[in-house]
DNA sequence: CAGAAGGTCAAGCAGTTGCTTGAAGCATGT
DNA sequence: ACATGCTTCAAGCAACTGCTTGACCTTCTG
């Protein structure tokens, strides 16, 4: 075997320009057609390289998949789950909603500010729905940890709460954000021009404040 | 050529068994794994029929989704239109968006309480951020309708909201709907059991109202 | 300068894909 | 009995898939 996969960075290196154009080509194409319908092979000519690079450098097109995933995350998600604990722990445990969700959601929207960055969230919002198990495995793991931070400090925020209720209501939480970074183009169709899902401003001035609002909603329980 | 896929049914005919099998097979594994990941094989293989089959009766694996959607939407969806003209109607064009949000999403989440209606929920769920241009194109065309009733119906029932506002508040809703039905598990895994969202009735007792608090915000608008 | 190591490449392997083919099966109407 | 037309099937085609191979090239090290 002949992979490198981990130990890399030796001193300037002349193959780790390879390396970033992969992950740019793969991140992009990803992102356009889904994780399915592209090839190493698409990949490697977008990245004008060879489709043996690409497992060379990461041995897998699943591990690519990852690799894209952890180079813009790793940073994005370390800052959610600090703001969240920050948010709980200046409130003295009972954060405010409001400052939960822009904690969580805030640091991602914004991100889409730049055009990497939204490339990205188109990526990461499709796959999130993405029923291939190798994609499922990814998603998983790379939120895992700052999704249970936000599970445990909206709890906080809301002990009105049931878990059953708090589950619906994160669920739709999840959807909107999910729908807004995924961008399938369908409501755009609906309204016509002049509105756009990728106008990242636009998410944090209207989406925020309905999400709020959802949350603050007075308990279902009861209504049997 | 040799091919019916349109001028069908002349008796009773043997083989609308099989044309039949052939979809509930496609809406199982579309669903489970989806349309890029299965094979018009591996639909044959659990349709207990042969590969030939299900291009004989659908001409492509493009036209046997569009006959998937189609077999459980048309009549979902002229029910949905009928509620959202229902509603606009007997409140003299000034609509409850509570009423508004109960015919467009009601429908659809009760579909959920049948098993097949379930999974079918799954694909539609999944097939909405699909990037491949086949599916979108089928989505695009099978939901644009009652899509348009329901832009329509919201707007009429918040006439305070700016096209924009309106646009992102209905971005969430259709968020949160796609994500409850696409049901991908990341929140199951996170809140442990006891809680699913494939659990229909659970979604009209507690989504519903975080969707309809989200709409009746007052306006952002103004905040720069 | 010789060697080693990291990196790139064209070529190829085995398996899968959507779709087509031509031969057969089958019930019907004459 | 015969012909008709819908339906099924095994076999096959060309294209594409993820991944591997072995030969090269370049750069750093002794």
């Amino acid at each position: 075997m002949n992979s490198p996969a981990s130990r890399r960075r030796r001193s300037t290196v002349p193959g780790d320009e390879t390396r970033e154009r992969l992950l740019d080509a793969a991140e992009r194409l990803f992102a356009e057609r889904g994780y399915a319908n592209v090839s190493t092979r698409d990949i490697a000519e977008a990245a004008r390289s060879n489709a043996a690079a690409a497992h060379y450098h990461f041995g897998s097109k699943e591990a690519l998949l990852e690799a894209v995933f952890k180079r813009r995350l790793d940073g994005v998600n370390a800052e959610r789950e600090r703001l969240l604990a920050e948010c709980v722990a200046a409130a003295g445990g009972r954060p405010d909603i409001a400052d939960v969700l822009e904690a969580f959601i805030g640091p991602t929207l914004r991100l889409g500010a730049t055009e990497e960055g939204h490339r990205f969230n188109l990526l990461a919002g499709r796959s999130s729905t993405d029923p291939n198990p190798e994609v499922r495995r990814i998603v998983f793991g790379v939120y895992d940890s700052v999704g249970r931070c936000f599970v445990e400090a909206a709890a906080a925020a809301c002990p009105d709460l049931s878990k059953d209720e708090l589950f619906w209501r994160i669920a739709c939480v999840y959807g909107a954000m999910m729908y807004i970074r995924a961008d399938n183009g369908r409501l755009q169709h609906l309204f016509g021009p002049g509105v756009s899902l990728s106008d990242s401003a636009g998410a944090l001035r209207y989406a925020m404040p309905f999400l709020t609002a959802g949350m603050r909603a007075p308990p279902a329980a009861g209504t049997e």
